[in-house]
DNA sequence: GACTATTTATAAGT
DNA sequence: AACTTATAAATAGTC
């Protein structure tokens, strides 16, 4: 940024310094190395773009991603916590998750409560994107940010509302299970009459019509 | 693409039609019909994203978004699903679940299987976009495809992996379930701490400053 | 992990 | 609500 970088004041101004984006097939990536690479941009853009969901229309997102490499599993949730989780999980806890590929947790917040709270995270967020010099000193700045936002929103929120919350994500989770089971009976009873042909009990054949 | 547009051939070249694409704030929409609107292009735009993810790299997403009206939970997972499952939950079972704002469900793929059956899907969806004259026709076909490929994924995965999926996301339901106790156990310390050098019962004053 | 030329997403407008 | 357009934002290729 501070040298007009080496070579492009007298030289022709049409010689293109890179390709750019360039459009690729969607298909998958099988060179390791640039799939690693394209999940990690990638995975960023949609952090980023969930965060922005809910900062502009309050709805809360959570979203679980099974890494390329196989089982592991991490969700994020956009707003304060991915900031405010490297603050109350201390490092040692971190180590005992290595499965965990992104950021590590999730939560939701109640509708008012969220919007004050993105915006200030939002906030900090930009001011750190237009100050990158200041890392360091931003970084502890958004500790203590986040310290005070995390702590003032359960302050808000009470215990009666923590424990509310507690309550919604063991509901989802409920949900969550009971759509897999119910699809996987679905998908047997599929399965069973495809490779029975013959006596069929109860499960409707499925009219293959439309 | 095939007509000029209308008035655009005998007019100043430089009047802009449209302003385009404006940056906005990051902040709470707070018109209810401009939040919906946006709501439901951002959504498509994050699903399309994290279906391009699968594609491309074969991790496996799932992901849940609290529409912004409140309780509703809902997720989907790219790929096949969103359209396997409109086939396999038949129209009666969907009524009860009028919770749900978007996509019905979600579930995972192992990673071979995932790319191909990934791949078939795209290539239909890029064909509709292509075509949207044919829609209705296409919409048929789509249905037969999802069809073949869920029923393909079905027999290609067998009764045995079916089971390691499930238990897969039983696995992720006990992940999430922890971190989340874990950050609400820190998050009751910190409550707990700061309340109690004072032995204020409950609101802190939290300074009003900004 | 930063850069830039491009593609892609999308705010407005229709 | 779907389509268009101009612009903002994401990102593939590269260092």
């Amino acid at each position: 940024m501070e040298a007009n970088t080496t070579a492009n004041h007298n030289q022709k101004p049409n010689k293109k310094q890179t390709k750019g984006k360039q459009k690729i097939e969607m298909k998958m990536i099988w060179d390791e190395n640039d799939r690693l690479i394209t999940f990690s941009k990638r995975k960023s853009g949609i952090y980023k773009k969930a965060n922005e969901l809910v900062t502009l229309c309050g709805g809360e997102v959570g979203f679980v991603i099974f890494s390329p490499s196989g089982k592991p599993f991490s969700y994020g949730h956009p707003s304060i916590d991915s900031v405010a989780e490297r603050l109350l999980l201390d490092q040692t806890t971190e180590v005992t998750m290595t499965e965990v590929t992104t950021h590590p947790i999730m939560e939701a917040h109640r509708q008012m409560r969220i919007n004050n709270l993105n915006q200030k995270y939002n906030d900090l967020y930009s001011h750190m994107e237009a100050e990158k010099e200041r890392q360091q000193s931003l970084q502890k700045m958004q500790i203590e940010a986040s310290d005070e936002l995390w702590e003032g929103s359960i302050e808000g929120l009470s215990l009666e509302e923590l424990k509310q919350r507690q309550r919604s994500l063991e509901e989802l989770h409920a949900n969550i299970s009971n759509h897999v089971k119910e699809r996987m009976t679905k998908s047997l009873n599929i399965f069973n009459n495809k490779n029975k042909n013959v006596s069929t009990p109860a499960a409707t054949p499925r009219s293959s019509s439309n």
